[in-house]
RNA sequence: GGAGGGAUUCCCGAGUUGGCCAAAGGGGGCAGACUGUAAAUCUGCUGGCACUGCCUUCGAAGGUUCGAAUCCUUCUCCCUCCA
């Protein structure tokens, strides 16, 4: 535990803070001992994305100053629905599905967590929520939940009014969340809950219920959402969420993202989702125009390493300076391998296209082509039917540029 | 259970006196110009294909018609009011 700085002022000092129910509090209890504190993770999807990263990032800062992470799986949780930050229900998954959700996380939160002998929890919810029985829960947890006081919680209120309502299942998810915490705080004296700040009413209900059951002390904090400058959503592209599985969102296009991040938003990033000290950051941050680019590289970097490892981060980092810069052949750059029979035989250029997954469709490809979207090595393509063979092979690759950022290596095979 | 209203292309949302509807407009996305692998701005594109044509789409299935997102029937789901 660090002597000299209260995790909870480097947290604060970072950016990730948001609310706190007894900040005095939670410094002084942070400071004075080791704490067991969780954070839950929804198995709505089959990995992890950048926005669970940004609260894996506290817990390894927690980690790191002593304190004792619990990563709730909300196996059980997942089973009602959070309604939280939804305008509408979400879709119900089976059991099938949350279990394999919550494998697939369990995989993944161990990357960044030691959860070796007693120095972290990993639970999952669905343990002692799928027991309970109706009755008892009802009158032991549900007698201490006032509906006019949860009817005034933010995260209901806009259901309340937006027409497709709020069903009476997800109505429950607040007295679940709020049961997790209880049950933590008695098995293993856990007495902080993290969450995104859209979980704060959820929090304080959890804070609420165990000083109502047993008296007991709790205390909670919310972190802010990884949001661009502008208040929108941070981590979502055209395709879709970028995922920490290096099969969903490749270790390359992990790079890229980041490295494409909008300017205001880099020493934000750099604060929240790297380990660099904060003077560096700083520094970084307060790069102008052209300069600023050396801190999007840094942080692109620190971050694929993070997620991805060292290795992947170098493979990711070596592609994109040997295209962007030079236009050169890196053995890292994604790449499609075409039969030698067919590209001997020679390709229609839209086909190649479609085949390299840069386009989508045909059509798409033909429109690509007509507004001088697509070069190969730099030269234009000039129509959709125009051959490609192994004759534009060099050395045995050729690259394909869709648009300006979006390079393609193709091979022979 | 009763009475009304609704379901449109990635999203929102026009269109419902039947043809001019692959379907307005906006958002998002992609591309071009300008740049710094940034933002902003301007321009173009935005269902598929064998692309001056054909095919599949307007909750689902049938029907009327030369012709239906538009009319009729049944079904599914959603919303509002009543209980």
């Amino acid at each position: 535990m660090s002597l000299l700085e209260n995790v909870l002022d480097v947290l604060k000092e970072r950016g990730y803070l948001e609310q706190a129910t007894h900040e005095d509090e939670i410094r002084e209890l942070l400071g004075k001992e080791s704490v067991t504190f969780y954070i839950g993770f929804d198995p709505t999807a089959d990995s992890l994305h950048v926005g669970h990263f940004l609260q894996v990032m506290v817990m390894m800062h927690m980690q790191r100053a002593g304190h004792r992470p619990i990563a709730i799986i909300g196996g059980g949780t997942a089973m009602v629905g959070d309604p939280s930050g939804r305008s509408d229900m979400r879709q119900m998954l089976t059991m099938e599905q949350i279990d394999h959700n919550a494998a697939s996380f369990k995989k993944q939160l161990s990357r960044f967590i030691d959860f070796g002998e007693g120095k972290a929890l990993m639970v999952n919810n669905a343990d002692w929520l799928l027991n309970l029985n109706y009755i008892e829960f009802l009158r032991n947890v549900g007698r201490h939940f006032s509906v006019n006081r949860m009817l005034s919680a933010e995260c209901f209120k806009s259901r309340m009014a937006a027409e497709s309502g709020l069903s009476f299942l997800e109505f429950n998810y607040m007295l679940m969340q709020s049961y997790d915490f209880l049950e933590l705080y008695r098995r293993y004296n856990c007495k902080l809950q993290f969450g995104g700040n859209d979980q704060w009413s959820n929090i304080i209900n959890g804070v609420d219920l165990i000083r109502r059951a047993d008296g007991g002390s709790a205390y909670g904090m919310t972190f802010k959402l990884l949001v661009t400058s502008e208040g929108k959503k941070m981590g979502k592209t055209q395709s879709g969420a970028v995922w920490l599985d290096p099969a969903k969102t490749s270790p390359y296009d992990f790079y890229q993202y980041w490295r494409n991040i909008d300017d205001p938003d880099v020493e934000n990033c750099l604060a929240l989702l790297t380990f660099l000290p904060m003077d560096e950051v700083r520094r970084l941050g307060a790069l102008k125009d052209q300069a600023i680019n050396e801190a999007k590289e840094v942080l692109a970097f620190e971050v694929t390493k993070l997620v991805h490892g060292e290795a992947e981060a170098l493979k990711a980092r070596e592609a994109a300076q040997a295209v962007f810069a030079g236009a050169g052949i890196s053995d890292n750059m994604p790449t499609t391998l075409i039969e030698a029979g067919q590209l001997d035989a020679g390709i229609d250029a839209a086909t190649l296209l479609v085949e390299t997954g840069l386009c989508a469709s045909k059509g798409e490809a033909r429109r690509l082509i007509q507004q001088n979207g697509v070069t190969l090595w730099d030269a234009p393509i000039q129509s959709f039917d125009q051959v490609i063979s192994s004759k534009d092979l060099k050395d045995g690759s050729m690259i394909l540029k869709k648009g300006k950022k979006t390079y393609h290596k193709v091979q022979a095979k």
